[in-house]
DNA sequence: TCTCTCTAAGCGAACGTTCGCCTTAAGAAT
DNA sequence: ATTCTTAAGGCGAACGTTCGCTTAGAGAGA
């Protein structure tokens, strides 16, 4: 910190007292317009800013929002990371916020205590949370003790009691079977995550509901869960190729892009060709997804509004004192069609 | 903000005066042991923490670093964000601080003004810059004004008007080339970034060394530049492919692993397969590298123990004011050997 | 002329700390 | 008994704002 010009400087420059000062910055009114002039005139000269901590203790806001996030492990991109950060710091400068990152911690009782340091020094005057799971304890904690969040994904379908933006992952994947489908496609078969996962299981349902829609009846040995990783993609792939020519499916639907690159991985070790023998979709539209041989069909979500979007709202709220509607919102993902979806001729008779 | 409790809160339930609260806090002498016992259990009880913004505005200190980057294009990830994110607010956290996270904008101008306000206002007591190219102009300004700062890369070999910490790609580079030539490879390509890049002259000058090293001459035609994407990558390698049998490489260096994604597809579209007829190595250990197929030698830096030391030494330096020695560190990447140069048989009476 | 209203600006206080100096009392040294 | 030293803690002030009330003075209406 360095120490610069303040009011009484500015105010002594000026020929008036600090406080004036203070209202002509702040746009209060009975300052009559020789004066602000001249006093926007010593600011200038004197590159004056309002000092953020004398603000800040005074109006007991500190104009800035918490964030922190699940570290992804090395062998695996946080492909939204960037986006994210980007346009919620963006959206906040925009406002006169600005974003405290600060570090996760798995232990829960040490997570809540730090959220509860940041807010209660006056370090921040909200979170933004986000990858919300199952059982999620710092929701409750939060609420409880009147914390202002907004939250990048839902813990429930009917849980409206706090306010959050959600990427319909269902309908992302319903998409992708809707598109197989067309391309005629009858047994599709799901890579999927654990059950314990609230994102997964959304996103699987959509699966459901694109078959269903099709017709077409779903098969449990057409789904596979794991972890979401490219090993774990590669492995199921390779046993699904292996099922009975009357029941191995002739497309994936992949919960997210690593499993689908084992998958694709897979299919070229089998001799096979992603595409026209196999179709594969992913999810999250990862950067490298259009680099891949072939390229990857996946679904896209529209992070750079949602980060924007979560932002304003919760700025809002800290002005205003309230949320703008809609409190909850569910936003639709896109499905970017590639070659690894593409090409695919039925063999007749076999459907 | 909450209101919380404060100092006077203390030291009436304790019986002592305000003051003697925050010298117990800060651990200042002259409390007696039990009214030290007594105070801290009244902390306890209370659940005090002491006010950000009443402390920093008093000690002139914000406890706050900060830090902007810019962000990748949507098509390309940036690999290293979360990694070098989430290791500098976790050495951070350790001492105290917080990373503010604020946005980049490519006028020099503006982000200036930003850097000046930033820390004009108090908001932040230093910065970490990364990814410095030619005529960086935040580091003669921050400089002049006196703004602490630390940098992830360095301006010049021989600068040390500042400190920073920078990966030595070059020598990188030059792991690589002896790797391919301890294979058996003679004519090996580079694929390089634009001239302007300091980044990329600096990993591009490892490639000759290694070559002198091994005694091989280099070779102009066998160096092809191009922005650091994938699709450059594939026209670059395409090209090289395409050279007459006694010149045509066997082995391509490629300054990121983006164009090395790309050198791989086209070597397979020209019907070779990648290590066993072409050999290629990336740079960044991006986690895709590990699932390409073949998977991808590349060359991985340490992020996290650099960012963890950028962190720390800037805070030594606000807390003590002196760097640490040494101020400027230039740190090696490895080699991750995988499959992409595996396999390769030369050619006896070629070489 | 007197009162009333309104505008422009001043002033004291407060936000929650930390800092440096002062006071008190007890015990040691003379 | 007197002075000195030290430990324990009190007290005023300051960091840079903003808030709300007060005041001075000008102009209008009676």
């Amino acid at each position: 910190m360095s120490k610069s010009v303040t009011l009484k400087e500015v105010a002594a420059k000026a020929g008036v007292s600090y406080q004036t000062v203070s209202k002509v910055v702040n746009n209060k009114a009975s300052v009559s317009p020789e004066t602000e002039k001249r006093i926007w005139g010593v600011i200038a000269e004197l590159n004056y800013t309002p000092n953020y901590n004398g603000r800040s203790l005074r109006r007991q806001r500190s104009n800035t929002i918490g964030y922190t996030w699940e570290p992804s492990p090395a062998d695996q991109a946080n492909p939204i990371l960037d986006a994210f950060l980007q346009s919620m710091f963006r959206a906040a400068e925009e406002e006169g916020y600005y974003l405290l990152c600060f570090p996760f911690h798995a232990d829960d009782v040490r997570m809540l205590k730090v959220y509860h340091q940041l807010y209660n020094t006056g370090r921040v005057d909200g979170f933004v949370l986000s990858r919300l799971n199952y059982g999620e304890a710092s929701v409750p904690f939060l609420l409880e003790n009147k914390i202002p969040f907004v939250a990048f994904g839902r813990l429930d379908d009917q849980d409206q009691s706090f306010p959050y933006i959600d990427v319909d992952g269902g309908q992302g994947v319903a998409q992708a079977v809707d598109h197989l489908v067309s391309l005629g496609h009858r047994r599709i078969a799901a890579l999927a995550w654990p059950e314990d996962s609230r994102v997964g299981n959304n996103r699987l349902e959509g699966y459901f509901r694109g078959l269903a829609k099709a017709g077409l009846m779903s098969d449990p040995n057409l789904i596979v869960r794991g972890e979401g990783t490219s090993a774990v993609g590669f492995e199921a792939t390779t046993y699904l190729l292996g099922l009975p020519a009357d029941i191995r499916p002739t497309a994936i639907v992949c919960m997210n892009d690593m499993m689908a690159i084992g998958a694709m991985q897979a299919i070229q070790t089998a001799g096979l060709q992603p595409g026209r023998d196999i179709g594969v979709t992913g999810f999250d539209d990862t950067p490298t997804a259009r680099y891949l041989t072939p390229p990857l069909t996946s679904i896209s979500q529209p992070i750079p509004a949602i980060g924007e979007n979560l932002m304003k709202r919760l700025i809002e709220y800290l002005e205003s004192g309230s949320y703008p509607e809609p409190r909850c919102e569910l936003v639709a993902p896109s499905l970017e069609i590639r070659e690894s979806t593409a090409g695919y001729v039925p063999a007749k008779g076999r459907i």
